[in-house]
DNA sequence: CGGGCTACCAACCAGTTGGTTGGAAGTATG
DNA sequence: CATACTTCCAACCAACTGGTTGGTAGCCCG
């Protein structure tokens, strides 16, 4: 058949992230990574060396996005909420890739320097508008973007299921109330 | 040795939910729990079934204390997101119980009679005493009410992990704070 | 055109694991 | 004291699974 080894590696992330999303790393099974990336399993030991490394490539290539696609703005903090729900709508397995990191390897995926770095300067930035008094400096910087990051992760879909889960737009508008609330002066 | 099955099956639930929190359905070894619990693992299955089983029983005991130690106050919403945020300092096997179930089995174990229905208490609640003006009605009750599961299950340890997470009291004194925010008219 | 390298694979291995079986042992009762 | 019932167990089973092996086949280059 026609190869192509970046075409391959492409297709074995693709649907690695699927399927840990859906199931996890101890739930998830490299055989059918391979039969939906349509290649052999020693392909993934080939590019990947194991499964643990193979979640992590998923886990950074996911993060790495976010981190990038939502950069923060610090002076509209409602509106950059409201970005960030989007975000998680539009790239749900996202927050389930970093929710089995939490509860699998305890967070360790997360502590990675590409996000401590996007963090701190988050944290920074959050701390800089709050000295200019245009937010609330009630709360510590962290703990606000902890609450952000809550707040905007929050799906709206589990006290009343099915039954008035607001539709992306309202979700939008929830959370940008809720943060605009949070940092009020 | 002495019997008594009430104990073993007692021990069996202890240890499981130990060993579900930490691992999840997919990552818990029956084998592990059943040498914990001091027992054999076909003791297990005689009390429980099956693995999901015994996962459901795990669930329904933490999630019905969490109902019945934590009854909501509407008049004082605050102080109701922070007695449940103690709640879950003093469980976290509870939230991580919740987060497996959401992840594992969408949410299934959240489905039950027992917690639609606290649920739905809750949510009346909280119209009511919107509708008394004691609290906002800019955010739907069921939206609200999600809003503050969300701050009370809130570590504040992600963003700025070992330093500056807040101590019980100061997490206390947060959600209170977030939530009042919240809540505000 | 043939050799060598890269990308890929079917079959396999050794260990794991949810669940079962054919009992043993403790205990209560007649 | 013997029987029967309940509580408990060691060994086992069949299927599964992360990872490996001994190749094959496509493709490039001299």
């Amino acid at each position: 058949m026609k190869r192509d080894s970046q075409a391959t590696r492409r297709r074995i992330l693709d649907e690695a992230t699927v399927e840990f999303a859906r199931h996890g790393i101890a739930g998830a099974r490299v055989d059918r990574i391979a039969a939906s990336a349509g290649c052999n399993k020693a392909m993934i030991y080939a590019y990947f060396t194991s499964k643990d490394r193979l979640f992590d490539a998923v886990f950074d290539a996911a993060v790495v996005r976010n981190v990038t696609d939502v950069p923060i703005d610090a002076a509209d903090l409602p509106e950059y909420a409201a970005r960030l729900a989007e975000q998680y709508e539009k790239y749900p397995e996202v927050d389930r890739l970093a929710t089995w990191d939490r509860l699998e390897r305890g967070g360790a995926g997360a502590r990675t320097t590409t996000i401590t770095a996007a963090t701190a300067h988050k944290v920074e930035a959050i701390a800089g508008v709050q000295r200019t008094g245009l937010v609330s400096d009630r709360l510590p910087a962290a703990t606000l973007l902890e609450l952000i990051y809550a707040i905007a992760r929050t799906r709206f879909d589990s006290v009343a299921p099915g039954e008035g889960a607001p539709v992306p737009e309202h979700r939008r508008e929830t959370v940008k109330e809720a943060v605009a609330r949070l940092v009020r002066p």
